[in-house]
RNA sequence: GCGCGCUUAGCUCAGUGGUAGAGCACUUCCUUCACACGGAAGGGGUCGCAGGUUCAAGUCCUGCAGCGCGCACCA
């Protein structure tokens, strides 16, 4: 690159890029490559509903995957990024039914069969899906495309399958009546899990059931009273209950009570599950429409009266008031009725919880009915992987490693869901797996259809085939309507992704995976299922580390939704920032384990933290041309303190980095990252580098005595090479998190050149991860605290020097001449980078320095920086400043001294705290003198 | 009811016992030859409240309050 344009245009850059990994086959995976110098890292994506589009979640989760990835391959292991989606079922049948309603192509899908449904599914499927995909490609997602899968792919279906009739065989899958979450909305059952608790105030309406001398006889001038939150249940009534020991009403059990509106007489029964401290104590007993009730009617045996329908309406039971209300109208009509027969004794308001479906946003109906139950298979080495709290527990060793059931296996980041999934895992109920939907994985189960003539005798059993295969006499059998809940398919992603029930290569080289990515909120759907389907059908863990993102939020705190229009397109932001930027932005502003809240500035941020580091590197082809090479050795003997001091900062940057990245503590790499390149690098180094930079373009000899132009070109020479050290090195720490950005300027400034191809050479990509010097590379360049210090105290004065100018009113672009009483030597060039960083036209030195009257001071360790404005101080003004410094000084000195005076501090702190202490004191009443000299001479 | 999290600058949040931090916003100044998507300086904090442990607490412990979330639910 020859020149750099002023401001970084990511849109050209980004698509270029990706097209250059994609072709060179950056991210493909190969298992032959891994060994035990290579180990393999792999990561499952989460996957996207194959419809959906991308949002910021998305964006985050898959960042910090794509961070990982890229911070794997520059660590030199073999990556595989694993990609696909998934077919979503409720999700993506209820997009294509309402697009084909309105489209007016049918009002119900039994209107177009099964089979011409399901291809207008299919061709949904193929216009939208993939665009996510494509999305996640901007975004930089390094996937390995090649492997790409959907979790309706022949392939997979099939595992699907033999899943299924693996558990069937082990007695683990069973078909039962029961009663479920059902979704009126959708039609079809739900898991436990699909349902979410919200509250809602409602009322609890009290009602009085008429009692009867006995079943059939008139009704007395007696009532039973009952409450309940849904009236409309009442119309399928089977009992009354009441507590065995409830003395109140022990007299009325073996009774009956006329079911209002219905005239129907009903037992009433005594049942424990009664709580006699609740309401009046009798509760009404309803078995087709509560699980309580049912349990209660089981033990009863009392008949089942189904009044509300699977669509949420009432049936012709309900009678004919009432049959075809939708539920909640039916609640009012039968409320009605009871006051005009004066049966309604109260209403009360009360707040409960009503569960709802997570999917249509309606009320869930329990629903009795025929369906498909899983007894979780593995639960006990899927408890155990993850329950010990693995906070303690060494860091696991790399995929391939020796395999075990130890406890603290898994780990959770962070450890605090560990408690959440280990207390789900140890209240399981059966998984309810089979939904009544067309798009899905259907359930791999026959029937035999009824034979001509029954026999006369016994009629025979119902026949049932399971298998992978449709039964050889096929016409002789029907298959089952239903589909599998799509977490049933999604809980095999790590192995079937990748071959099983094969031992592929694939396989053996990558599974179990390293690390996860996703959201907590998902922890049981597909967390917990994968762990246990890891263990039953693979034999061990399919992951080492989850990592819990937390939950994007708008600036108020509320979640994205598409209702509340607060889900800003990621691809807007793309466009109008660049892909670096939003995941710079969102990666600083996402703490491990907390709520994210999205503000557009973040991505601004992130934006305009690429243009500086863009600026940064043209600056670096400004000084050094844009032909010199950028592997210039470092002359330790040529090293200012400016070059000592940014070397460390990248030394300690590194070690923090790298702490960061074990814990998972990406936001503070990004804080590091940011702290070291604008505060460190920009803000000092760079202007300090000027000096050197800036003398030897001028063809002046070094201001350093005795320097000839030689010696001076050699100097500019040297500080080139630090920064294309720095640079280097810098670049390849912010790759995971850039990696258009990063990539376009390591091609840029020629950094590339003289790697081999694969450690950097054709790709920064798989540059090595930079390591922090040794001793003998810190003794090499004399990298010690000493070079650092004198840097840092230079800057300091500076500091303290520019805020004269802002307290006296001097225009930053005005030139002035500052005297410097030192306290100790100080170098030729140090004093030329300081008059470069205070902006002085000269800085005289002057031990015998007697100031004027009234002249203002700043002062540390290396002297006294006084600015001789004789005139034109206001002497009031500065003794104010110098008074309030003087202050603050004050304070910290009674502050050291208090803990020095103290015995007990003095004998109990750790010594290095001691002198720490100690040196501090002694600093502040150096300066204390200084400031009061100050003082003394307005 | 049980569990988890949060409470630090105007806002959003880092902070891992040892001198209270960042970004944005604010005030003032500067278009100085990398960058105005920039630079310089500055103002702004009894770290939710009350106890305790410690030489030392924003940080550890206990209790309380407010907010948020999860699980479980009695009609």
């Amino acid at each position: 690159m020859s020149e750099l344009p002023k401001g970084y245009e990511p849109q050209a850059v980004e698509e270029k890029w990706y097209q250059y990994w994609l072709d060179r086959q950056c991210f493909v995976a190969d298992p032959a490559r891994v060994g035990p110098a290579r180990p393999a890292y792999a990561i499952v994506i989460p996957p996207p509903n194959v419809t959906g589009m991308l949002t910021l979640g998305h964006v985050l989760n898959n960042t910090i995957q794509d961070i990982l990835a890229r911070k794997a391959r520059m660590d030199g292991k073999e990556v595989l990024w694993l990609p696909g989606t998934d077919h979503a079922g409720i999700a993506t049948q209820a997009v294509v039914e309402r697009t084909l309603k309105k489209q007016g192509a049918m009002k119900h899908r039994e209107e177009l069969g099964r089979e011409k449904f399901l291809e207008h599914v299919w061709d949904w499927k193929d216009k939208h899906g993939g665009i996510i995909i494509q999305q996640l490609k901007k975004l930089g997602a390094s996937c390995d495309w090649t492997r790409e899968r959907f979790t309706m792919d022949p392939a997979y279906s099939k595992c699907v399958e033999r899943v299924f009739v693996e558990l069937y065989r082990k007695g683990l899958i069973y078909r039962g009546k029961r009663m479920v979450n059902w979704d009126p909305a959708a039609r079809t059952a739900l898991s436990d899990e699909e349902v979410d608790m919200l509250e809602e105030k409602g009322h609890l309406w009290h009602l009085k059931y008429p009692l009867l001398e006995a079943a059939g006889q008139t009704a007395t001038q007696e009532f039973v009273a009952v409450a309940t939150t849904r009236p409309e249940t009442m119309l399928g009534d089977e009992a009354v209950a009441v507590n065995p020991q409830d003395e109140r009403y022990r007299q009325l059990v073996g009774r009956h009570c006329l079911l209002p509106l219905q005239n129907k007489p009903i037992p009433i029964i005594a049942d424990e599950l009664v709580d006699p401290k609740f309401g009046t104590g009798c509760v009404k007993v309803t078995p087709a429409h509560d699980p309580n009730d049912y349990e209660i009617a089981q033990r009863h045996r009392l008949p089942l009266t189904v009044v509300i329908g699977p669509d949420g309406c009432m049936t012709p039971a309900a009678g004919e008031d009432f049959v075809g209300l939708d539920r909640l109208e039916a609640r009012r009509a039968v409320v009605e009725q009871l006051t005009q027969q004066g049966l309604l004794l109260k209403t009360e308001d009360y707040v409960h919880n009503v569960g709802y479906s997570q999917r249509s946003h309606v009320p869930i109906e329990p629903y009795l009915s025929e369906q498909w139950f899983l007894k979780y298979p593995s639960v006990e080495p899927a408890t155990r992987c993850v329950e010990a709290g693995s906070e303690q527990a060494p860091h696991p060793d790399a995929p391939g490693g020796p395999e075990s059931l130890a406890p603290g296996a898994i780990r959770f980041h962070p450890d605090r869901w560990a408690k959440t999934y280990t207390h789900w895992m140890k209240n399981l109920r059966d998984w309810c797996i089979s939904r009544q939907l067309w798009w899905g994985h259907r359930v791999p189960v026959w029937y035999r259809k009824p034979a001509g003539q029954p026999a006369a005798g016994d009629p025979p059993a119902p026949q049932i085939y399971c298998g992978t295969e449709p039964p050889p006499d096929a016409a002789q059998w029907e298959q089952d309507p239903d589909v599998l809940d799509t977490w049933f398919s999604s809980w095999l992603w790590p192995f079937a992704t990748m071959g099983w029930p094969e031992r592929t290569d694939t396989l053996k080289a990558f599974y179990p995976t390293a690390d996860l990515v996703t959201g907590p909120d998902i922890i049981f759907f597909w967390v917990a299922r994968m762990i246990m389907a890891g263990y039953e059908f693979m034999g061990e863990l399919p992951f080492r580390n989850v990592y819990f993102t937390g939950i994007i939020r708008d600036k108020l705190g509320r979640k994205m939704s598409k209702s509340l229009g607060n889900s800003p397109d990621p691809l807007e932001l793309i466009a109008k920032y660049g892909a670096d930027a939003l995941r710079f932005g969102t990666m600083r502003s996402a703490p491990l384990g907390q709520d994210i809240l999205f503000d557009e500035q973040n991505v601004e941020l992130g934006r305009n933290f690429c243009n500086k580091l863009w600026n940064a590197c043209r600056f670096r082809q400004m000084v050094a041309g844009p032909d010199t090479p950028t592997e210039g050795e470092i002359d330790p003997a040529l090293l200012t303190s400016d070059d000592r001091w940014i070397l460390l900062r990248l030394d300690t940057a590194i070690r923090e980095i790298d702490a960061a990245f074990a814990e998972y503590r990406f936001n503070e790499v990004t804080q590091t990252l940011y702290r070291f390149f604008w505060s460190e690098y920009c803000d000092w180094y760079v202007e300090a580098s000027k000096a050197t930079l800036a003398n030897s373009d001028r063809g002046t000899p070094s201001a350093e005595p005795g320097a000839g132009p030689a010696e001076g070109a050699a100097r500019r020479a040297n500080t080139v090479a630090v920064i294309d050290f720095v640079l280097g090195h810098m670049l390849r720490l912010f790759h995971p998190f850039l990696p258009f950005i990063t990539e376009e300027l390591w091609q840029g400034l020629g950094y590339r050149e003289s790697l081999p191809a694969d450690q950097g050479g054709a790709t920064i990509m798989f540059a090595r991860w930079p390591k922090p010097f040794d001793d003998a590379e810190k003794e090499h360049f004399r990298l010690d605290p000493a070079a650092a210090q004198s840097a840092e105290a230079k800057y300091d004065l500076v500091s303290k020097g520019r805020n004269l100018r802002r307290e006296f009113n001097l225009p930053a672009g005005k030139k002035l001449k500052f005297v410097l009483k030192p306290a100790t030597d100080l170098p030729a060039h140090e004093l030329e980078v300081m008059r470069l960083l205070l902006h002085a036209e000269t800085i005289e030195i002057d031990a015998a320095y007697l100031p004027p009257k009234g002249t203002p001071l700043a002062a540390n360790a290396l002297g006294e920086l006084y600015l001789p404005l004789a005139g034109l101080i206001d002497a009031g003004a500065e003794r104010a400043r110098l008074t309030k410094e003087l202050g603050k000084i004050q304070a910290e000195i009674a502050k050291a001294q208090a803990n020095l005076d103290n015995p007990q501090f003095t004998a109990k702190v750790p010594p290095h705290v001691l002198e720490q202490h100690q040196q501090r004191l002694a600093g502040w009443q150096a300066k204390e003198k200084q400031v009061q000299a100050g003082l003394a001479n307005l």
